[in-house]
DNA sequence: TCGCTCTGTGTAAAATTTACACTTAGATTT
DNA sequence: AAATCTAAGTGTAAATTTTACACAGAGCGA
């Protein structure tokens, strides 16, 4: 093979990750303040430089692993970001990720070199972040927004068990609209894609709303037979 | 600034081009024969470096430009792909675009020095492409789906005056599936972006069709006021 | 037991989607 | 000029989906 002859060729690149959460009926994103420079003490979306001998999607798990501690997580390759001044210290593309979590299930205890501490954001109140993040971030919840409605990825944002109020809170929260009740309770159920758990939720002070978990192998096997999720 | 003293990072990433075309009642791809190493002579999708000076997009652009001395098309950044052996040259992660042009508009005379020819392709009967360029075409095609059927680009595929049965035609090749002429219709005039241009194809060994163009304008003033494309 | 808060439920009207077959225009052939 | 061929063009009824909308019930706390 004379293709070793070649000069060889090299990527700098990073994989910057926008972690949503779902918490207190607020949709949220995971931030970082910078350990390091550039843009050192910034508030900043978690994202590092991939290694050489790490796939892209391997990279931006190993992101969101070493932020929150969480594995085998929801996450979706966007986007990628590359303005000639993006970055000051050169030409460094970015290649964007989301990825849906529990939010009350990570432990942000961040054990990487560029971060000091992790936090929860309100998704819609994001002060400025460094690089072009606050872009990224918007472009995000763009993309969340269209997938939520034609896949069902919402429910983990959730807990494993979960009311349909609550389902349904994080509808009009994701999609920033009213949704009428009824109608989202009655479509929802119609897919069969929800397990009744038959247990209520306690400790609340009225009356006690019923217990539902999200059924993957259900949905699998409906997807099998051509049916497609959308609200 | 402290960041001056930082080390400088760079990225040799590629641009891909999935370019799509219609001809003869077909979706058809774009290909090159390489001229160059590695996978010199073998069919590709064009595709260069992108420059250090350049946008990603302008990349993009450009890739299409030399290819077919065609600007201001449609263009979409669909994914990223950066497997760690994709290129024999190092990790060189490669961007990709779709684009839609109307294919006898196309001057098929690259003048770039990676390719010395260019040609049409059926988009579902690729032969083995160079790196992992058949990966990328079938997630364009894939991309391409999706797209066609939330947004009105199809009419880019088509000459500026066409005839409702080659959209319907259209949207059958790309779907892949039939699709019932009589609603077809029905749904593509309600939407009111279309122009009857009240006059009709000549020379047609048979009832001649009447000819119509894609309103661009009538579509932003609907799109202003909410409408959605949608079929 | 009264009041508060949030849960949970049904129906009718409107809009949209689906299924479906024959007539017409225009060129070509006999 | 009549017959033939090809593709264009057209309407309706039934089924399904979407929308709009309001009140009774459960459970807790005062």
């Amino acid at each position: 093979m004379q293709e070793i002859k070649l000069p060889s060729l090299h990527s700098d690149f990073s994989v910057d990750c926008v972690i949503f959460g779902f918490d207190e009926g607020e949709l949220k994103i995971l931030l970082i303040e910078r350990n390091e420079a550039p843009f050192e003490q910034w508030k900043a979306l978690p994202g590092n430089l991939a290694n050489d001998d790490e796939d892209i999607d391997d990279a931006a798990a190993r992101v969101l692993y070493e932020l929150s501690g969480l594995e085998n997580i929801y996450m979706d390759q966007f986007r990628t970001f590359g303005n000639i001044n993006r970055h000051p210290q050169g030409r460094v593309i970015t290649v964007a990720y989301y990825a849906i979590i529990q939010a009350t299930e990570a432990g942000l205890h961040p054990v990487t070199n560029y971060a000091s501490k992790a936090f929860w954001w309100p998704a819609h109140k994001l002060p400025e972040l460094a690089f072009d993040h606050n872009i990224i971030a918007e472009k995000a919840i763009e993309a969340l927004r269209n997938k939520i409605v034609r896949e069902p990825i919402g429910f983990e944002l959730l807990p494993k068990e979960f009311t349909l109020t609550s389902l349904h809170h994080l509808y009009e929260e994701v999609l920033q609209k009213e949704i009428d009740k009824r109608n989202f309770r009655k479509k929802m159920m119609s897919f069969g894609i929800i397990t009744d758990l038959k247990k209520k939720q306690v400790g609340v002070p009225h009356r006690a709303p019923w217990l539902y978990a999200w059924n993957h192998n259900k949905y699998e096997e409906l997807k099998q037979k051509g049916f497609v999720f959308e609200i």
